[in-house]
DNA sequence: TGCATATTTGCGCAAGTATGCAAATATAAA
DNA sequence: TTTATATTTGCATACTTGCGCAAATATGCA
């Protein structure tokens, strides 16, 4: 795994790494359909512009996804993408560099 | 998944989101033995007292596991515990709050 | 156009974090 | 005991980050 590979994964863990981040996070993983930004206000003791500011992070990592929608913005969870990067790095971490155990 | 588990889960993602700290599991990970913190300190941009600190917040977060050997210490990655954590995480995401997609 | 609502952005602050250096500690080996 | 090596810790510093508030922006609606 190469340094930039590295980087970039660190800069994923660590958007998903902050508690009110991952609240957001959670709140959408529990909607089947997107949200507005009100809305997932609500669920993390932030105000509205914590949450915008949050969910910029978020979605500058692909984690999320916005559209516009008349003067609000639906947001919702790459569920695909997030879950791939979290299974990748699982197994990275699961199989030995060389294979001397077992 | 109620507030203290987001919160603790959290801790645990932080912990690896900092490039030097997961660049020092990626190290471990590639290694079939445990290391001490010397050899670590090579793979990382900082000196012997930062990976200390560095491998002291990843013990803390229970993803490597530390051994005294004599002057040294014998670091290794908590292989499945990480593994499942992610995974876990992976799969809560990927799963809909309410079924009602395909 | 004028008002209401949703979201973003500038600003300042407080707290947290990563870092290197030097000193302290621990322990093996001479 | 003395010396050398590995690791930790205190300290100062620079940087980052999360936050709320207020103002700005965007857009829908009357």
């Amino acid at each position: 795994m190469d340094a930039q590979t590295v980087e970039s994964l660190a800069g994923f863990l660590k958007a998903l790494g902050e508690v009110n981040r991952l609240s957001l996070v959670c709140q959408l993983c529990d909607c089947s359909t997107p949200q507005n930004a009100m809305c997932l206000c609500e669920c993390c003791s932030v105000d509205s512009s914590g949450v915008s500011r949050h969910l910029k992070v978020l979605s500058k990592e692909n984690i999320v996804s916005v559209e516009k929608r008349g003067r609000e913005r639906s947001y919702s969870l790459n569920r695909s993408y997030v879950a791939s990067q979290l299974r990748v790095l699982a197994q990275k971490i699961e199989e030995t560099g060389m294979e001397e155990e077992s």
